[in-house]
RNA sequence: GGCUCGGUAGCUCAGCUGGUUAGAGCGUGGGAUUCAUAACCCCAAGGUCGGGAGUUCAAGUCUCCCCCGAGCCA
């Protein structure tokens, strides 16, 4: 089965930001590790593009929406591929494709007798782009995380018979495993707890958007529109839009990947309405932290925002993944810290595991003609450094298929120290002066390599690039965890490399005699001049 | 106001159903070593586990109250 996974689509308001990376970086781990497994991945980004907020921004930038919007995509497209993202698909709900899903989806859930007129008057917020029932308030009242005055509004909307889901939403929130991290679960069991009402799936007098067939004069509202991004997405490119047809490729998702933020519109909206379209529901539901920069949340007005692109240009791919992966539990808020960032870049990936290739590399190809030594005892699984690399992969896998990165990245770590502690006590350095030792010594560092050789095995989902770069430097060929062509999936899921992954990742992979190439660190030092 | 999730060494965090001297990494200090990217390896210092009360033979771990932070719903 096809394993369809996807970051939200972000809303083109502004240019992309770090927490849009984030998302999109841990997507990318998760759809690189699944294709390594030899699983048929679509990995699914995109952009919401409609609604009044872009419809003013553009007009204040004086700009066509669709202009602005283009715009902005285009800056999205931009920095996934300056990230090596190995998304898929990138959906744009302006693609002209999607309104006819989105159509052929309402058309289902109106036949489900899911679709009623209810009046909706309120105080309403143009950057939530919601209503404010926030009673207390009748003078000039202000949107209370924006700050900007609300606007009344008293408008006939289509609402969505949610109320018609209770029982079924509580069960399926209640499936383990469906909401996680776990701890998410219980807010959202509460929200439901207190009785689901109808929401409003339209907007009057919002030119920017999807018209709503048969109901002149009403666009869809956000969720009825960009959460059926992920349907239109499935399609092949240039396919015609047809909802079966999308269906076919690839529903249901396996996982929803989000900010905690929007957790609630996927694990109780979105599920109700794929019920009502009579189409299945999707594996899981992640909601991710947030991250804040230095202790503080990072915003306009602190003037503290990371750009991502720059982040990328000065640090490179290699170490932003590593932090915002090994560092942050997924599904915690994290906080990113530039002293803790350098300093976890430079120890773990510079001293401890780029060090660890290039010192015995080193040894390797002075003392035995540039060629990995002869296995001798190093073969043995029972040699601590097999073990080792046994109970790392167990960790890492584990820790990937639960979108635990922390704990992958930590067993690729402790297979790099276990290995690094091994040349200490052997010290083969020493053994070389004394006559009589170079079976010794060749076991040795095979077994350093071999391990090695699985520390870049382990990292290929998380750091694709140091991973190759590690690979190279033993003379092994290199994996492919990203999609095979641009835009295009592939028939029939992962490469022939890939579908090695797990059988590469076995004691002994490394050939003896095999030619070492001349060893230069695999990964640099982090030196930053001035702050982020 | 109701609810959720956190508050454990300078920093980031582990500590499962309560049970020996509360752990790891980074940072700091010291030692050892020279194969290597001044890297690696070893050792040490440092914590009244947010505060208070209670349950228990025994609480970071359970109960109640309070304080602080993040968030959800009003």
């Amino acid at each position: 089965m096809t394993f369809t996974l996807t970051t939200p689509l972000y809303y083109v308001n502004d240019k992309p930001h770090l927490g849009s990376a984030y998302t999109t970086l841990a997507c990318d781990a998760v759809a690189r590790y699944q294709r390594l497994k030899g699983e048929p991945v679509i990995f699914i980004t995109g952009c919401d593009e409609h609604g009044q907020k872009i419809q003013r921004t553009a007009e204040a930038a004086g700009l066509s929406p669709q202009a602005h919007c283009d715009a902005v995509s285009a800056q999205y497209r931009d920095l996934w591929e300056r990230w090596q993202i190995s998304n898929d698909r990138l959906i744009r709900t302006t693609d002209p494709r999607h309104r006819r899903i989105v159509e052929q989806f309402f058309a289902r859930v109106e036949a489900s007798g899911d679709i009623v007129e209810g009046r909706q008057q309120g105080w309403y917020c143009v950057a939530c782009e919601e209503f404010k029932d926030d009673p207390h308030e009748a003078q000039d009242p202000e949107c209370p995380t924006h700050r900007r005055p609300l606007e009344w509004r008293d408008e006939l909307n289509l609402f969505f018979r949610l109320s018609r889901y209770q029982e079924a939403i509580e069960a399926l929130i209640a499936r383990e495993g469906f909401i996680q991290p776990a701890s998410r679960r219980r807010e959202v069991e509460n929200f439901v707890k207190q009785g689901l009402r109808d929401f409003s799936i339209s907007r009057v007098n919002l030119p920017w958007g999807i018209p709503v067939p048969g109901h002149g004069g009403h666009t869809f509202y956000v969720w009825f529109d960009a959460l059926l991004g992920y349907l239109t997405a499935l399609l092949e490119p240039g396919e015609e839009p047809e909802l079966e047809a999308a269906i076919a490729r690839g529903w249901p998702a396996s996982v929803h990947v989000i900010g905690k933020d929007i957790l609630r519109f996927h694990a109780v909206y979105w599920p109700a309405m794929l019920l009502s379209a009579g189409l299945e529901l999707p594996g899981k539901v992640f909601g991710h932290g947030f991250l804040t920069r230095e202790g503080q949340k990072m915003g306009k007005s602190l003037g503290n925002v990371l750009d991502p692109a720059e982040l990328l240009e000065r640090c490179g791919r290699d170490a932003v993944r590593w932090y915002l992966l090994r560092d942050i539990p997924f599904g915690d808020d994290g906080d990113f810290q530039q002293q803790r960032f350098t300093d976890l870049v430079n120890n773990d990936l510079a001293n401890t595991i780029g060090n660890l290739l290039n010192r015995t590399s080193a040894m390797a190809r002075r003392w035995f003609e540039e060629c990995v030594p002869p296995a001798g005892g190093g073969l043995e699984p029972t040699h601590p450094l097999a073990q080792a690399a046994a109970t790392a992969r167990s960790q890492a896998l584990n820790g990937l298929e639960a979108l635990e990165f922390r704990s992958a990245a930590e067993a690729a770590l402790q297979l790099a120290i276990a290995a690094n502690g091994y040349l200490n006590e052997q010290a083969p350095w020493s053994r070389m002066k004394q006559e009589g030792t170079r079976d010794q010594v060749a076991a040795d560092l095979y077994a350093v390599l071999e391990a090695a050789r699985h520390v870049g095995l382990l990292l290929a989902p998380l750091l694709p690039e140091l991973s190759a770069r590690m690979l190279a430097q033993l003379g092994q060929t290199p994996l492919d965890s990203g999609i095979g062509t641009l835009g295009g999936a592939n028939p029939d899921g992962g490469t022939p490399d890939s579908r090695a992954w797990l059988e590469q990742l076995a004691w002994g992979g490394l050939v003896p005699g095999a030619t070492l190439p001349e060893p230069s660190p695999v990964m640099a030092r982090l030196e930053l001049d001035a702050p982020l």
